[in-house]
DNA sequence: GCGATCAGCT
DNA sequence: CACAGCTGATCGC
């Protein structure tokens, strides 16, 4: 296979085929309303945001693939003229709305590329597809999303968290609430403290229009008087916004966060900032038994604002657990931009063999973002 | 003016 | 210190 024939979440010419795995802004940098460098293949949800996301965008360019089937492609490489033929498979990556994972196979071999993905209790459909997928083609390389690919990440599989957050709302009677959310991801969070508490929740105009997309109907509303939960742009929610909340209507602030800890504290108080990781990794060291969950789940730590254990990324248990189920000979992360970024393969190359040698990376990498393209096969 | 890149913030 | 995602400044064409 040709080199940079395909491209994954990665936009510059050259490439006769892209492939976007969920509409978030660090897998579609490089693409805008004017981007024409090819057809452009991505899941039916994906597709549906592309006219608010992109506005000008050239929607003949977009491939909408049907998710869990076989699907055959025939390119031809620029350099040799031939036409070359292969197949993909778009699975659900429970990441996000409309995020997926890709399955290649070939003569190139056979290589998954997941994205982001969550792989926690409830992605048994992924699993079941996968699973049938790989069990007839083995994975030669896994590109894997490896953001909490270290064992001081863990955390419960979400449906757990929604009821923990409707307890702090419940508990909170006559307090307004604050959900910090981006602008895709953590709907059915939402959707779930909606169905308990049974209450509306607000969302700012551009995420109403977001919600309609994607189906969800009369559970989100812009109209202040209907809830006092309102989810709002996570860059947009801070201690300081909730003191200044607060001197008009008591508030408390919800930050659904995979990491448990606390970067900056408020007022220099040294007993906010997060101590949590370095106990987590403490009570992982001190015990050869299994982890324990829930470790803080919820954590107050600061009389406006909680944070909660909610990510859709997977922790770093439910990575092993599908590095296990597919077995690849070998791995590479996609994540590189953490400095204790480690190689998924320190942690879990024996599943692959010994083929590649496990290589614990200290350095920061130069490069924000790992290079997203497929490399030559 | 536009896109790409980077610094900064939560 | 640390993540992911967004905003806004700056640079180069």
């Amino acid at each position: 296979m040709e080199s940079g024939l395909i491209s994954v979440d990665r936009w510059k010419r050259g490439s006769e085929a892209y492939f976007l795995t969920h509409m978030h802004s660090d897998n579609t940098r490089g693409l805008c309303s004017k981007w024409s460098n090819g057809p452009l293949f991505c899941s039916p949800t994906t597709a549906s945001l592309f006219p608010s996301r992109f506005p000008a965008f050239d929607l003949s360019l977009i491939r909408v693939v049907t998710l869990s089937s076989w699907i055959s492609l025939s390119l031809r490489t620029p350099a040799s003229g031939d036409a070359f033929t292969f197949h993909f498979m778009a699975i659900d990556a429970h990441h996000c709305p409309g995020s997926v994972m890709f399955l290649f196979r070939g003569d190139f071999g056979c290589f998954l590329y997941t994205g982001d993905f969550r792989w926690d209790s409830e992605c048994d459909d992924a699993k079941a597809t996968l699973a049938d997928a790989i069990n007839h083609f083995p994975v030669d390389v896994l590109y894997l999303d490896n953001t909490y690919c270290n064992p001081i990440y863990n955390f419960p599989s979400r449906h757990l968290i929604a009821p923990l957050v409707a307890d702090i709302i419940a508990s909170h009677p006559s307090h307004d609430i604050i959900i910090g959310v981006d602008s895709l991801g953590k709907e059915e969070l939402l959707v779930r403290i909606s169905r308990i508490l049974n209450t509306k929740i607000w969302v700012w105009p551009e995420r109403l229009h977001t919600m309609h997309l994607l189906g969800f109907k009369d559970i989100f509303t812009t109209d202040t008087t209907l809830t006092r939960v309102r989810a709002v742009p996570r860059q947009s929610f801070s201690i300081q916004t909730l003191v200044e909340l607060n001197t008009m209507c008591p508030t408390i602030g919800i930050m659904p966060s995979g990491l448990p800890w606390v970067k900056r504290t408020y007022g220099g108080d040294a007993n906010l900032s997060g101590s949590l990781i370095t106990a987590s990794y403490n009570a992982r060291k001190n015990t050869n038994g299994p982890r324990k969950k829930n470790l803080q789940t919820v954590h107050k730590f600061h009389d406006y604002m909680y944070s909660v254990q909610y990510s859709d990324h997977s922790c770093f248990e439910e990575i092993g657990d599908f590095i296990k189920l597919v077995q690849p000979k070998s791995m590479k992360g996609i994540v590189a931009s953490s400095s204790c970024y480690v190689d998924p393969l320190y942690y879990f190359g024996r599943i692959c063999g010994t083929s590649q040698p496990p290589e614990l990376l200290l350095m920061r990498p130069q490069q924000r973002r790992g290079n997203k393209a497929i490399p030559s096969c």
